[in-house]
DNA sequence: GATGAATGAGCTTTCATTCAT
DNA sequence: AATGAATGAAAGCTCATTCAT
C-alpha cells in the first residue's frame, strides 16, 4: 500500500467516524484502528486531528463548489435549477456522514475554521442571491427579498439531504430534486379555496375557484382548470407590484 | 437564595455558556463561573453536565409544542399557518444559542440524549406532515408527498432562524413570517414565461446590462458560469488539544 | 493540608525530582509521586511543567539578588567580598540541586525561560563588572579587562558549587570563600623564582621535598620580588600554616 | 561516498544539530535531514541517538586529553601553563557546541554516559591537582588545597569558554590565556591599599601598591562611621521574578 | 447546603527505533 | 547498503466528577 492509498485509507476512515460519532467524539484512536494502522501513522499523513477534518470538509466544498452553475436566466431556466439541485444533492448525498457536520453547527471547532464554514456558506448564499437577483429582472423569479429566498431554498434543501443523512429515509434522489423544485415554483398550499368551501369534504373539485373577492396577491386562477396547479398559475411575472 | 431560584441561575449561566461555546467548548467551570457558585454545587442541582443540556433543550422543546398548534383546515387556514410561523419564531428567537445547537447536529453526545433530539424533530415533522395530509384532503395542499413538504418546511424555518442565530443579520420577525408563508403558498420561481419571452426586456424594469435585442444566452448575466465556491480556503488557528 | 503548605510541597517535590534527574528526565509523574497527589493536582498548582521549574529558578535568582551586595571600595573591601562571596555559597549550597541546573546549560527548555537564565546571568556579571571597575578606580583591582575577571570569577564559584553539588565532595564553606578570595587576590603561581633557579634544587628553602628543616611550604619567596605582584604582596595569608 | 565518509557526514550533521539544540531538542529527524541520508541510515551507523552524542564528546575529550601535557615544574613553567591553557582553549574553541553542552549538566542522559563524562572531568582534575602538587614542592604554587585551586582554575577557564560558545562575546584566544595566566599567577585584588587613601577620589593614576604607611588592610576601616555593611547596601540585583 | 481541592481516566501528539522493500 | 513508512510507548495536559470539610 502506498503512500497516497494509504493516505485515502486514513481520510476514509476518518471520514467514517467522523460521520458516526461527530468531531469531538471521533478519537484519533478510532480512526487508526478503523485503518488499521499505528497511532503514529495517522500523524504522517497529517499533522493533527482537525487538520484530516478540514481536510474532508473542504474537499466537500470544492466538489460543491464545482458541481454549483450560475443560473443564465436567459436560457432554460427550468433545467439549470434542476442541473443546480441535482448535483448539489449527488455530491452531499455521496458523503452524507460529513454532509451532517458540514451543515450543522460545528461549534466547538476552532474559530478559523468555523469561520471558513461560515464564508462557506455565505458564498453559496450569495450565488444564488444572485441568481435570483437576476431571475428578478428576468422576471422569472417573483419580486420581494431575493436573499430571504436564498436562506429559505438552501434551508430545505439542507433539511432534507439532512434527514436523508441521518435518519433511515432514503428518497430518489430524482423526487428531492422535482419536489424542491416544485416548491420553489408553486409552493404548495393552495388557499384560493374559501375557508368555507374547503370545509367541505374534500370536493372532488376542489380548488381555486372558490375565491369570493380575489384570491388574495394572486391574480385570477384562470379558469380553466381543475388541474391543480399548473393550470391555476395564469403567468405573471411581474417584476413589481401587480 | 432558595433551591429553585440556584437553580434557575445555573439554567440560566449554562445555557449563556453554551450558546457562546457550544455544548463541547462549555465547561462546568464556565458554568459555575457565570453563576457564581462553587463547582460542586452545580452537581448538587444536576447529576452531570449532559442533563443541564438537556433540560435545557426540553424546556425549549416544551416551550416549541406549547406553540404549535394543529392546524384545523376548516378554518381560517392562512391564519392558522402564520401563527404557527410566528409562534415557532417567537420561541426560537428568544434562544438563539439553545436553537442553534438545537438545529444543528449536537453529535458527540451521549446516544440517549441524541435519541431525545431525533425524537422530537420526528414529532415535529409528523405534526407538520399530519397537518399537510389533512390540508390535501381539504384541497388546500398540492398533491405530492407531505413528508417532503414538511421536511423543506422545517428546513426553510431552521435555516432563516439559525442564520438569525449566527449572523449578524437579524431579520423583522414578521418579515420572516410572511416571506415562510408566501413560499408554502406560491413559490418563487414563475417560469410559464417561455424562456424567450423571458428574455426580453423584463418590461419596466431591464437587467443591468441585458441589451433589448439579446438572444437568450447572449444575455448571459456575469457571464462565467461556474462560481468556484471553495474561494475561502485558509488556514487553521490552533487552540491547544482537540 | 492546606494550598500553600501543598504548593510547598509540590515545589519541594519537583526540586527533588529536577535536580536527580534534570529537567528533560523529570516527569510530571514522578513529581506526583513523591508529592503524593494525583496528576490533575499538580495543575491546580502550577499551569504547566516549565512553570514550576521556572519559579523554584526564579526563587533561586531572588535570593542570590538578595544576597550580593555591591562593593563599596571605600570602606573595608575585603570583608565586603568575602561577605559576598560567603553570601553567595550560602544561597547555592543551600538548593545544590537547583544550582547545578541553574548554572548548567539548561538547553531545550523554551527560549524565554532560556533568555531568563541568560539575564540573570548576565546581570550578575555585570554587577561584579562594575564592581571591579570601581575598583580599578580606586587601585583595589588590577588593571585589565574587568569583564574578564568577571567571568573567571564567577566560573571559579560556580564551578566549586557545582562540585558541591554533582559530586561527594563537600568543603567547608569558609574553606570556600576564603580560597577563592585567596585566588581572587593572589592567584596562586609564584613564578617569580627563574626558571632556570627553579630547576635547580629548590634552593635553600624552596621545595616540598627538598628540606628538612625550614618550615616547609611555607617560607615564602618574599624578598626577591621585583615585579609588582611580588612587592605588593604585603603579607601572606596563607590558608594554613604561617 | 563509503562507509566511513558517511559516518563523518552523519557525526558532523549531529556535531551541528546538538550544538544548535542541545541534546534533547536535536533530533534524529534534523540530524538524517542535514547529512542527507534517510532515517534508516542512522541506524546503520550508530545504535542510537545517544551513542552519537557520545562519540562526538568523546572525541572531545580525546584531543584535549591529547592537548594537556603534565607540567614539569623543574622547566618554563609559564611556558607550560600557557600552552596548556591555550591548548585546551583551541580544542574547546573549536567546537564550541559540543563545547557548551560537555561543560554543562548533560543531565537526563543515561547515568552510563553521565558517569563517563564525569570521569573525564575528574580525570582532568587530577592532572591539574598533580601538576598544582608538584608545583608546591617546587615551590611555585602556592600552598593550600590544590583540589580547590585546580576546581577554581577549570571553572574560570570553563566560564570563559562558555560565553564565547553562547554569548556574542568573542575574545582573541590569545587574551583569554594570558588573563587566565596572570589571574592564577597574581589574582586582581590589590588590597595593601589604605582604605582611608583609596577613600578619596579616584585620584587620577592610583598605583596599586601606593600606601605608604599604614598597615594596608590591617587598618581598621577607618574611623569615619559608616559601616561597610551598611554603606555598601547599594542596590540589590533583581532578575525578574520577585 | 455549599465549597473547592483532589482525582485520574483519557486525549492528542511526539519521536526513537524497526524492518520490509 | 539504503530507504522511509510504520510503529507504539510515553508524555503533558484537561476536565467532569467526587467528597471531606
Amino acid at each position: 500500500m502506498n503512500k497516497s492509498q494509504r493516505r485515502e485509507a486514513l481520510l476514509r476512515a476518518a471520514r467514517a467516524v467522523f460521520s458516526e460519532k461527530g468531531y469531538h467524539e471521533a478519537k484519533v484512536d478510532d480512526i487508526v484502528a478503523l485503518a488499521r494502522v499505528a497511532k503514529g501513522t495517522f500523524y504522517l499523513y497529517f499533522p493533527d486531528k482537525r487538520s484530516v477534518f478540514g481536510e474532508l470538509v473542504r474537499g466537500l466544498i470544492a466538489r460543491l463548489g464545482g458541481a454549483i452553475l450560475r443560473v443564465d436566466p436567459s436560457a432554460d431556466v427550468e433545467a439549470q435549477v434542476k442541473h443546480n439541485i441535482r448535483a448539489i444533492v449527488a455530491v452531499l448525498l455521496d458523503d452524507p456522514a460529513l454532509t451532517s457536520i458540514l451543515l450543522s453547527h460545528a461549534a466547538g471547532l476552532d474559530p478559523a475554521f468555523v469561520k471558513e464554514l461560515r464564508a462557506f456558506r455565505q458564498e453559496v448564499k450569495l450565488l444564488l442571491t444572485r441568481s435570483l437577483a437576476d431571475g428578478q429582472r428576468f422576471g422569472i423569479v417573483e419580486p420581494g427579498d431575493t436573499e430571504l429566498y436564498a436562506t429559505f431554498t438552501i434551508g430545505a434543501l439542507k433539511e432534507v439531504l439532512f434527514e436523508n443523512a441521518l435518519e433511515a429515509r432514503v428518497l430518489p434522489r430524482e423526487q428531492i430534486v422535482t419536489a424542491l423544485y416544485d416548491l420553489l415554483r408553486r409552493g404548495y398550499l393552495r388557499m384560493d379555496v374559501a375557508p368555507g368551501a374547503a370545509a367541505e369534504p374534500p370536493a372532488v373539485e376542489r380548488g381555486p375557484r372558490a375565491p369570493k373577492g380575489a384570491g388574495p396577491q394572486d391574480a385570477a386562477p384562470e379558469g380553466a382548470g381543475r388541474t391543480r396547479a399548473g393550470a391555476a398559475r395564469g403567468r405573471r411575472a411581474r417584476p413589481k407590484g401587480d
